[in-house]
DNA sequence: AATCGTGAGTAAGTATTACTTACCCGACTA
DNA sequence: TAGTCGGGTAAGTAATACTTACTCACGATT
């Protein structure tokens, strides 16, 4: 994927790479990215449209990466639940070793309305169709309630993973993956009443 | 809480809502804020530290009315698992109602790291601890389950209702509020395993 | 062997825009 | 009546995302 690449457009990718581990992607300026990567600014316009098409490429290349990462773990079990609970604990754990991505996708991009038309947003999409799918399945063999809303079901999972980790994320906390995946488990899969 | 301000204040405040409606924050200028307004660019910075600080204090009004409107409305339920209940449901209600500001607190403030700080973003922290208390007391009184983690039931239940309807606030869509929300509290409350 | 086309890169702008600085004016007030 | 102060204006300025016009090396084509 990064092969067949100008080395200019890779070394702005690094560069921006790089920098995003200190500064958020507001405070990046072109003319820092260029400096950083050893060329000029206006190259940077030869590989991307923009300063934000820039950003979603380099996320749409590490979604991609975790999405095939999650396929093959997903793969490796055989029950919607167990795929379920394997879907949570393996997002939280990326999330949180790679906090940089996890800052930009749940913080980051959000706020730009083409963020949703670029392919990095359609992998994430394509993500949440198999889980969804996953979902289905669940519900058809009896594994899940079938009085359940599937949609509803995915968007709580996805939901209590950003929600449960965002404050790390924010205000770079510590904190126990393990613990909070298994608290998210019991929650969306056995509830909270007694 | 509007009264004792400048008119001048009050205009650019009223502008900056009314031009949320069309656009999003960044491709509002600071120009069409003041023409909209009335008043000269300078004035906003009278009255506003930058532009985000406008943004923020026009939110962190709207928060503090939800606030206001939710604790009465948790106020008049006596049992935990009723408080929390119509937590979700208010809240879903409340940015399916006022999608503008849903938009804003969801996507377009969380990526400028001042807004963690803003007054707005206290408010919303002081609502998230008054929910979490009545988990607490849900979890002593026997009402929730004793072995679930009260922050990440918070957390949870926040995310279940930002992502429920997310897509909706995104894209514009139509959304059957209430069966949303009894579909979050089937999953939450009751589990999603038959 | 000369030429042509093209991919890779540069250098020097320009327009926009958030924010600043210096100033104005009318109304209280001492 | 002089002073001061809240409310407001006008004209900048610096930063910065993006554009435009150009250069150079080099492999293919005739």
């Amino acid at each position: 994927m990064t092969q067949h690449q100008p080395p200019g457009k890779i070394k702005i990718l690094k560069a921006l790479s790089l920098l995003l581990e200190q500064h958020n992607f507001n405070a990046i300026t072109t003319a820092l990215i260029a400096k950083e990567a050893g060329v000029t600014e206006g190259l940077i316009y030869k590989y991307f449209k923009d300063k934000k098409d820039l950003l979603f490429e380099l996320l749409g290349e590490n979604i991609t990466l975790f999405n095939q990462a999650l396929t093959a773990k997903l793969n490796k079990k055989n029950t919607a639940v167990e795929k379920l609970k394997i879907f949570i604990t393996t997002t939280t754990k990326a999330y949180l070793k790679n906090r940089v991505f996890g800052r930009i996708l749940l913080l980051e991009v959000r706020n730009t309305p083409e963020y949703f038309k670029s392919s990095a947003h359609a992998t994430m999409t394509a993500l949440e169709t198999s889980i969804h799918d996953i979902i289905l399945d669940g519900i058809k063999n009896g594994e899940l309630r079938k009085d359940i809303d599937s949609r509803v079901l995915l968007k709580t999972m996805v939901g209590a993973i950003e929600h449960a980790i965002l404050d790390a994320i924010i205000f770079n906390q510590e904190i126990n993956a393990p613990a909070v995946t298994s608290h998210i488990n019991e929650i969306i899969f056995k509830g909270v009443e007694p």
